[in-house]
RNA sequence: GCGCUAGUGGCGGAAUUGGUAUACGCGUAUGCCUUAGGAGCAUAUGCCCGUAAGGGAUUGGGGGUUCAAGUCCCUCCUAGCGCACCA
C-alpha cells in the first residue's frame, strides 16, 4: 500500500464517508415486503443493550459493541436488510445521582453525554442507524412510555396497593424486589428496610404462568439466563388448606406442597406481620407476642433470611384445627416463616421438615411420624425420603410422593372431595413495583380528584411533561411533589381541582419497549405502527450483559406478552437469539471508572487505531467470557494490521478468481494458497455464526502468514490477488476502515462493507494428498503422506510397512487395524 | 446446603465435537537494521532426559468405558456464577 499504515488519517475519513452513504440506513419495508416478507431480502434485527449515557467509553464497551457490530457487518454482506439501531436509557437514578453531585442539571448533562458517547461509538466504526435513535429522557418518548401505563391500567394491570415495600435510605426511593439483592440496594449497596406505602404496581404475576413456559421456546438463550427467570418466577405446585382457629369463625389458609403430610401437622406458624395474628393471640400471650414482633421488624432480610441462625419463636397462646382430624394444635409466630411467600402460613410437619424439626425440638412440641422412616432415624432429624404413609387415616399405606399414585395426589384429592383445601399453584414472583419517589424519570400519568377518585390522564393530554424548574434533590416523597405548579390541576371528569401523582415510573418501564420503538422511533401518532414491529419483530439477535437475566429481560418479555394480549403487536416473544458477552478485567478488577483502571477508547483510537482495537477485543477470548486486558496483547492486534497493509501490495487484481476457473494450470504453491483462502471463508463463516470470534482472528492471521510465504516465492500472481481479495472481505466486518482504504486503493467498486460474503468453493477446499496418522496402540508413532484418492487397503499397507512401525511389529503380529478415512490408521497389538 | 459453568505451556487461548494436544497471539532468547528504541524484520521457543539424532511424560487429582479420551461416565479437589429457612 501506499505510504506508511495511518489509521488517524484513515479511519476518520471513511467515518464520514459510510455516514454520507448511508450504508448504514434500515429502510422502512414497503407494503409488499409487510405483506410477503419473502419478496424482500431477509429481514436481520439486532441490537445490543442500550446504554445509560454515563459519558466515557473504555475498551469494555468497545468490546461489547464490536461483538454486535461485527455481525451486523457481516448479516449485510450476506444481502440481509439489517436494523442496528441505537439509544439511551437515559432517565434514572444514576444520571440523578451525579446530577446532585456536579450540581449540573440531567436535562442538561444528559444531552452533552448522548453526544460525547455518539462520537465515541463512531470513532469505533459502529454501524448504527442512527436515524432511529431513541432516548427514554425525551417527551417523545416518554409521552409513550406514559401511553402504554395507562393502556396497561386500562386492562388492570397498573394498579396502586398500600403494601410494604422495599425502601432504600440512601437512594431514598422503594425499590422492585428484583433490585434488592441480599438485602441491600442494587445500585448504591445500602441495606434495604421495609416501609408501607401507597405504591403503584404492574401486574406481572398475571403471566407468571407465561413467563415460564415460553422460556421454552427460547432455544437460543444461554440456558442459564432461562434457569435464572425460572429460579426468579418460582413456580411451585401444592395445595391450600384452611384452618379452622378456636374459639373464632377466622381461618388461617396455609399453602403446602405436602398436603399429604397433613396427619403430622402438630403446630401451626404465622410469620409475625401476618394480619391475623392480633386476633389469634391470647391476652396472656400479648406482651410476648408483641415483643417478638418488634424484634423482627427491626431485623435486616440479611438475618432473617440467614439459614445459620437458631430458630426462634413464641406462641400465640391461640389454637387451630387440623381440618384432616380435628386435633386442636397451638399457633406460634416465628420469622423463618415469611410473610412474601406463599400465605405467610406454614402447617408445620415437624417428622418430614427440617426446619420444623429444629423448631418443634427446641420448644418440645410433638413429633409424629406420617411415612415411614428408618429405626431411630426421627432422633436425629426429619425424614424427607421415600417410605408409606402411616398414621394418616385414609391415606395410610399408599406411597409418599408427587408421582402418579402417590400420596400427594391421593391428599389432593381427599381434601377437595372433603371441602377442606384444594390443588393450587404459587409463585414466588411477586408484582412489579414501578413507583419511584424520585426526579429523574417519567411522570406517572394519573390525577387525583377529591370527587370523583382516581383519573387517568387523558391521551390528548400526553405527555405529562416532567417539569425542569425543580429542586431535584430527593426528601423522602418525590420532588415533584414540592412543585405546585406540577401538582395543582384540574380534574378531567369534572373539572375541578385536582392534584396530580407525583412520583415517576421506574427506569426499567422505559427499557420494556423501546425495541419496540426502534422499528418505528420518529412515529408521533402512536408507540410505533403495528406493521413496521411485525415486519422487524422479534429481534434475531440482542446483547447484553448477564447482569440484566432477570430484571430487563423479564421485564420486556413481560411487556411484549402485555402488548400481544392488547393486539398491539403479533410475536409474543421480544428477543429469539440472546447472547451475553463477558467483561474487561484490568489489574484484576472489572474494568470501570470507579476503580479506575479504565483503557479509554480515545486514548486508544488516537494511538493505534479504532481497527486495532477491535481486532484485538475480539482475539482475547470468546465473547461470553470475562477476559484479562494486556497491553502488549493490542500491540500484537495493531502489528498484525501493519502486516497487511505491507503485504497487500498495488498490482493485487481484485477481480482475478483462479479458483473459479478450474484447478489445470496451477501450481502446486498456488493451489495450497486457495485451500487455506477457501477453507478460511468456511471456518470464517462458521465462526460467526457460533460466536467464536476470537478464532475468525487467528484464522486470518494464519492465512496472511501463508500470504507472506507465498509472495516471498512466488510474488504476486493470480492465487494471491485471489486470497487477498478472500482476506479483505473476511476481515471486513471485524476491521472495517483498513479493508476499506485497501479495498479502494486496490481500485475496488464502491464500498467493501455491501459486497457479497464470498463463498468457499469446494473444488479448492479438498486436499490432493492427505496426511494420515499412524498409531501403534493409539501413541503417534508417524505421519505418512498418501494421495487423496488412496484406498483403505494402500492406506492400511503403507501404515504396516512403515519403517517407525517395524520394530513394534517384530514379535507382534497385530490383532486388528481401524483405519479413520483420511485420518489415522491404528495398529492394535498386544 | 442445592444447581449450573469452568480448570489445557510463563500468559491470553485453539482443538472440525471421540481421531495429529498446545493453532494464533503475547512474552522470552539470539541475530539483523537503527544515532537511539519500550519501533521494525528474521529465526527459535510447552515440559523432562540427551551435544545431537531420538526418546519419555503431559490437558486440576484418582478411577473407568474405548482400537483411540482435553472431549464420554464415576469420584474427589479448586474457582466463578446463580438460588437458598420458598413451606
Amino acid at each position: 500500500m501506499q505510504g506508511r499504515y495511518n489509521p488517524q488519517e484513515i479511519e476518520p475519513r471513511w467515518q464520514q464517508w459510510w455516514q454520507a452513504q448511508e450504508i448504514y440506513f434500515a429502510p422502512d419495508p414497503t407494503a409488499a415486503e409487510m405483506a410477503d416478507p419473502s419478496s424482500g431480502p431477509r429481514k436481520f434485527y439486532t441490537m445490543s443493550m442500550f446504554p445509560y449515557p454515563s459519558g466515557d467509553l473504555h475498551m469494555g464497551h468497545m468490546r461489547n459493541y464490536t461483538i454486535g457490530d461485527v455481525l451486523v457487518r457481516y448479516h449485510k454482506m450476506r444481502g440481509e436488510r439489517v436494523l442496528s439501531p441505537m439509544g439511551w436509557d437515559a432517565f434514572g437514578l444514576p444520571a440523578e445521582n451525579a446530577a446532585i453531585k456536579d450540581g449540573i442539571h440531567p436535562a442538561i448533562r444528559t444531552p452533552q453525554n448522548v453526544a460525547e458517547m455518539k462520537r465515541q461509538f463512531e470513532k469505533m466504526g459502529a454501524m448504527f442507524d442512527w436515524r432511529r435513535e431513541v432516548n427514554s429522557s425525551t417527551p417523545d418518548y416518554y409521552k409513550w412510555t406514559q401511553w402504554l401505563f395507562l393502556k396497561l391500567y386500562e386492562r388492570g394491570l397498573a394498579y396502586k396497593r398500600k403494601a410494604p415495600v422495599n425502601w432504600c435510605p440512601k437512594d431514598e426511593t422503594v425499590l422492585a424486589n428484583e433490585q434488592v439483592v441480599n438485602g441491600h440496594c442494587e445500585r448504591c449497596g445500602t441495606q434495604v428496610i421495609k416501609r408501607d406505602l401507597s405504591q403503584w404496581f404492574f401486574k406481572i404475576t398475571a403471566y407468571a404462568d407465561r413467563l415460564l413456559n415460553d422460556l421454552d421456546k427460547l432455544p437460543d438463550w444461554p440456558e442459564r439466563v432461562a434457569t435464572m427467570q425460572r429460579n426468579w418466577i418460582g413456580r411451585s405446585e401444592g395445595a391450600e388448606v384452611d384452618f379452622p382457629i378456636v374459639g373464632s369463625d377466622a381461618q388461617v389458609r396455609v399453602f403446602t406442597t405436602r398436603p399429604d403430610t397433613l396427619w403430622g401437622a402438630t403446630f401451626m406458624v404465622l410469620a409475625p406481620e401476618h394480619p391475623l395474628v392480633d386476633a389469634i393471640t391470647s391476652s396472656g400471650q400479648r406482651e410476648a407476642v408483641q415483643a417478638y414482633k418488634q424484634e423482627a421488624s427491626k431485623q435486616t432480610e440479611i438475618e432473617r433470611m440467614s439459614t445459620v441462625k437458631e430458630k426462634t419463636g413464641v406462641p400465640t397462646g391461640g389454637y387451630a384445627i387440623n381440618p384432616v382430624n380435628g386435633q386442636q394444635i397451638p399457633i406460634w409466630i416465628a420469622d423463618y416463616v415469611l410473610m412474601g411467600y406463599g400465605t405467610g402460613a406454614i402447617m408445620a410437619v415437624p417428622a418430614h421438615d427440617q426446619r420444623d424439626y429444629e423448631f418443634a425440638n427446641k420448644f418440645s412440641l410433638p413429633i409424629i411420624e406420617v411415612v415411614s422412616s428408618p429405626e431411630a432415624k426421627l432422633e436425629i432429624e426429619a425424614w424427607a425420603g421415600e417410605g408409606k404413609m402411616v398414621n394418616s387415616g385414609p391415606l395410610n399405606g399408599i406411597p409418599a410422593g408427587k408421582g402418579e399414585g402417590q400420596s400427594v395426589k391421593a391428599a389432593i384429592k381427599w381434601l377437595e372431595e372433603q371441602g377442606t383445601g384444594r390443588g393450587t399453584v404459587i409463585f414466588r414472583l411477586r408484582d412489579w413495583l414501578i413507583s419511584r419517589q424520585r426526579y429523574w424519570g417519567a411522570p406517572i400519568p394519573i390525577i387525583y380528584c377529591d370527587a370523583c377518585g382516581m383519573q387517568p390522564v387523558p391521551e390528548a393530554d400526553l405527555p405529562v411533561l416532567l417539569p425542569l424548574d425543580v429542586a431535584f434533590k430527593p426528601g423522602g416523597e418525590s420532588p415533584l411533589a414540592r412543585d405546585p405548579n406540577f401538582v395543582n390541576t384540574t380534574c378531567p371528569q369534572c373539572g375541578g381541582a385536582a392534584r396530580r401523582e407525583t412520583d415517576t415510573m421506574d427506569t426499567f418501564v422505559d427499557s420494556s419497549w423501546y425495541f419496540l420503538r426502534y422499528t418505528d422511533a420518529k412515529n408521533d401518532g402512536t408507540p410505533f405502527r403495528r406493521d413496521y414491529a411485525d415486519y422487524w419483530m422479534a429481534v434475531d439477535q440482542y446483547i447484553g450483559g448477564i447482569e440484566h437475566a432477570i430484571l430487563h429481560l423479564m421485564y420486556a418479555r413481560f411487556f411484549t406478552k402485555a402488548l400481544h394480549d392488547m393486539g398491539m403487536v403479533s410475536i409474543e416473544e421480544p428477543f429469539q437469539r440472546l447472547f451475553t458477552q463477558g467483561m474487561v478485567y484490568k489489574d484484576g478488577a472489572k474494568m470501570s471508572k470507579s476503580k479506575g483502571n479504565v483503557v479509554p477508547i480515545d486514548n486508544f483510537v488516537d494511538t493505534l487505531g479504532a481497527d486495532a482495537g477491535r481486532l484485538y477485543v475480539l482475539f482475547m477470548g470468546p465473547p461470553a467470557d470475562d477476559v484479562e486486558w494486556s497491553d502488549q496483547g493490542a500491540q500484537g492486534a495493531s502489528r498484525f494490521l501493519y502486516r497487511l497493509w505491507a503485504t497487500l501490495e498495488q498490482g493485487v487484481d481484485l477481480k482475478a478468481r483462479p479458483s473459479s476457473e478450474g484447478a489445470t494450470n496451477l501450481d502446486n504453491d498456488s493451489k495450497a494458497l486457495l485451500r487455506v483462502a477457501h477453507r478460511a471463508i468456511a471456518k470464517v463463516s462458521d465462526n460467526i455464526e457460533r460466536y467464536h470470534y476470537n478464532t475468525i482472528v487467528s484464522t486470518c492471521m494464519e492465512m496472511l502468514n501463508s500470504m507472506v510465504e507465498y509472495k516471498g516465492k512466488h510474488g504476486i500472481t493470480p492465487a494471491f490477488s485471489e486470497a487477498a481479495t478472500i482476506l479483505l472481505l473476511l476481515l471486513a466486518p471485524v476491521t472495517p476502515h483498513i479493508t476499506e482504504e485497501i479495498w479502494h486503493q486496490l481500485g475496488g467498486e464502491g464500498s467493501i462493507h455491501v459486497r457479497p460474503w464470498p463463498a468457499a468453493n469446494p473444488e479448492f477446499i479438498a486436499a490432493p494428498e492427505l496426511t494420515i496418522v499412524v498409531q501403534v496402540n493409539g501413541k503417534v508413532r508417524d505421519r505418512i503422506t498418501v494421495p487423496a484418492e488412496a484406498d483403505e487397503d494402500t492406506v492400511k499397507a503403507a501404515a504396516l510397512s512403515n519403517a517407525k512401525v517395524q520394530p513394534y511389529l517384530n514379535s507382534n503380529p497385530p490383532t486388528s487395524v481401524v483405519y479413520v478415512a483420511g485420518k489415522l490408521v491404528n495398529i492394535v497389538i498386544k
